[in-house]
RNA sequence: GGCCCCGUAGUUCAAUGGAUAGAAUAGAAGUUUCCUAAACUUUAGAUGCAGGUUCGAUUCCUGCCGGGGCUACCA
């Protein structure tokens, strides 16, 4: 529709002034609500071709358009700004192939294939609300993709190894006294990640009683007896000393059952994992190699570094003199694993924290200097962090929102808020239970994703994620809403077909609004892939339900006494709910039939 | 110090260089004999400051002020 409408403006250019305009030249934005019509031509850069005022230059396109296309039934004109109204007829017709279309906004498969990074947690704390935001727009953006007609991998890496692992190790051997899950009733994770507390508190007090004793800061850090443990036990680690490695198994088994729990709430999935003990040594391989070639160079202390003095930045440890790697090291050799797993990725994507963007166009600017092509297709997908009133989430002040509790409130919340309203009586328990969960974490992803990612955003624990206005259950509701009418249809018997459509010539304003946002939602899928941006989506299926239950409240369904107009009230609500449900998917959210 | 990001109603978020800067929430006032009031309607309220480019700037450029991040032989 638009681009009969573009190429009609065209024409009226040839027409009116011998002026050949390029049909992507011409821009038709949304026509304010307050004026009359529905798409609007700006006619303000146009006074020069024309050799006319914006607004005479307004008025004969508008004449032109009225006098030579069959779709435009009026126009008005507003200083330079040319209003442009379509005949319902169109509305109808363009409703119709909506209609018709299965699939609606899904492209077809376009033979590439991505791979998306999420999550990638450390093994030594529990998820917390960071991580949520990081999962929920890892998956989202997954399934964004996939909607644009990608084959899309996602993956993630396990940070299995390291120092900071071996500090929960040797605080559990400590002062565990064997505690595991079974004993203590803890989730894995949480049980793993009090002893790296427990390690860090230890720590604390050794340095404190270090400097007591008159030793500097600096040097208390270091010799510190507590961190001497942990760093023995790594370098055992690395010797593959059995006991060690058995005990690195255990403890990284609990955690892996208690993040998988969490993810099964979360509602994300992983296509396969990746693990950085599996994938340290083809890095620090590579940085061999590369100073062989000469893109590393070896200091006299035997540690290897890159420069990138060049490019604008400094030079970059790649291996420590005692031939250890870092995380940059562990990066290059997974970058690599990945793509000799899939030799067909034509891009990989990060779903990383903005404080790493340093870190990212290193690691990038590395693997291209090493030579693989594919890394100028290597993409951070880069948000910001989740800041709390006081500021950044800090584990020390004990401030940091738990995931599996934030997700356990939300959920309870959902519970009060439909007692409170009663409206699910003959619910079962487990139906209950569901619609609760579908709730509570409806309102906690849309509320994480209506936000453009790369901003930082805002989360107060004390003022509890709403459930109305711009949140998810009110999209929900509205869904609910239509399936109950839907649901009424299908008793009387007047579920819609293509051909009622065909007859109906006259629309409400309100239906002609639906029809124009719901047109919409192919190119707002579109727009959502190639910015990375769920937002889009959450922004786009907020206006179209609010727009929805403005026509819920203005126009009734089935008091319609004319049979036409009231089968395309309910189709062009079974549209809706579809759109609504999908478009919500695509977020991670699912949507009621009641609730 | 260097580099990067961000300053929009009281608050949380929107706005490919376009019209009178949109929503939500909190505030005020309304709407249930009628398809679910988790809804709808009305009302009041904002672009950090100073320049520049433009017919037109929240958007682009420069400077200043304010906030955050990165600048690790941590991950």
């Amino acid at each position: 529709m638009e681009k009969l409408l573009q190429q009609a403006i065209v024409d009226a250019f040839k027409a009116l002034f011998d002026h050949e305009l390029a049909i992507e030249e011409v821009a038709l934005q949304p026509t304010r609500k307050e004026f009359e019509g529905s798409h609007t031509f700006v006619c303000f850069p146009y006074a020069r071709i024309s050799k006319k005022k914006p607004e005479e230059t307004a008025t004969v396109i508008g004449e032109y358009l009225v006098e030579h296309v069959d779709m435009v039934k009026g126009f008005n004109v507003v200083k330079g700004f040319l209003n442009i109204v379509l005949t319902d007829k169109t509305w109808i017709d363009l409703f119709s192939k909506i209609w018709a279309a299965d699939n609606y906004g899904v492209q077809p498969p376009n033979g590439k294939e991505v791979m998306v990074e999420y999550s990638s947690p450390n093994t030594n704390k529990p998820l917390h609300l960071g991580h949520l935001r990081n999962n929920f727009l890892g998956w989202s953006v997954s399934e964004i993709l996939k909607a644009n007609g990608y084959d899309v991998h996602k993956v993630q890496i396990i940070n299995d190894r390291g120092i900071h692992i071996c500090k929960s190790m040797v605080a559990w051997l400590k002062y565990g006294e064997g505690a595991t899950p079974e004993s203590t009733g803890k989730k894995g994770d949480k049980l793993v990640g009090d002893y790296y507390v427990k390690f860090d508190q230890e720590y604390k007090k050794q340095i404190a009683e270090l400097v007591d004793g008159g030793m500097d800061k600096a040097r208390a850090e270091k010799v510190a007896p507590i961190m001497k443990e942990a760093q023995e036990l790594l370098l055992k680690w690395e010797q593959k000393d059995p006991d060690t490695y058995a005990l690195w198994e255990k403890m990284n088994g609990w955690v892996y059952e208690g993040f998988d729990a969490t993810y099964k709430q979360m509602g994300v999935d992983f296509d396969k994992l990746y693990y950085e003990s599996q994938t340290f040594l083809l890095g620090k391989e590579e940085a061999m190699k590369g100073v062989e070639k000469g893109i590393f160079f070896k200091k006299e202390d035997g540690s290897v570094w890159v420069d990138l003095t060049e490019e604008g930045l400094d030079e970059k440890l790649l291996l420590r003199a005692d031939g250890t790697s870092v995380y940059m090291t562990q990066d290059i050799g997974t970058a690599i694993l990945r793509y000799r797993d899939y030799p067909k990725i034509s891009q990989q994507i990060y779903t990383v924290g903005n404080e790493q963007e340093y870190h990212f166009k290193v690691l990038f600017m590395i693997l291209d200097k090493i030579g693989y092509e594919w890394a100028k297709e290597c993409y951070h997908l880069s948000y910001g962090m989740v800041d709390l009133p006081s500021g950044k989430m800090k584990s020390r002040e004990g401030t940091v929102v738990d995931a599996d509790d934030l997700m356990a409130e939300m959920i309870n919340t959902a519970r009060e808020h439909t007692e409170e309203l009663g409206k699910i009586d003959g619910f079962t328990e487990d139906q209950a239970a569901d619609l609760y969960e579908i709730l509570g974490l409806g309102a906690l992803k849309y509320f994480l994703l209506k936000v453009d990612p790369r901003k930082r955003m805002l989360f107060d624990p004390n003022e509890s994620i709403q459930f109305q206005g711009n949140t998810g259950p009110f999209i929900q509701y509205t869904h609910a809403r239509i399936a109950a009418i839907l649901r009424k249809a299908e008793q009387l018997k007047l579920t819609p077909e293509d051909k009622d459509l065909t007859t109906l010539d006259a629309l409400q304003p309100v239906e002609l609004s639906l029809i124009f946002t719901l047109k919409d939602y192919p190119e707002k899928v579109k727009e959502a892939g190639e910015n990375y941006s769920p937002d889009i989506i959450a922004q786009y299926v907020y206006d179209l339900a609010k727009e929805y239950n403005r026509f819920y409240q203005e126009v009734s369904i089935f008091n319609e006494e004319d049979e036409t107009a009231l089968k395309f009230r309910v189709a062009l609500s079974a549209k809706v709910a579809e759109v609504i449900n999908k478009g919500m998917g695509l977020l991670g959210a699912h949507v009621p039939e009641r609730m």
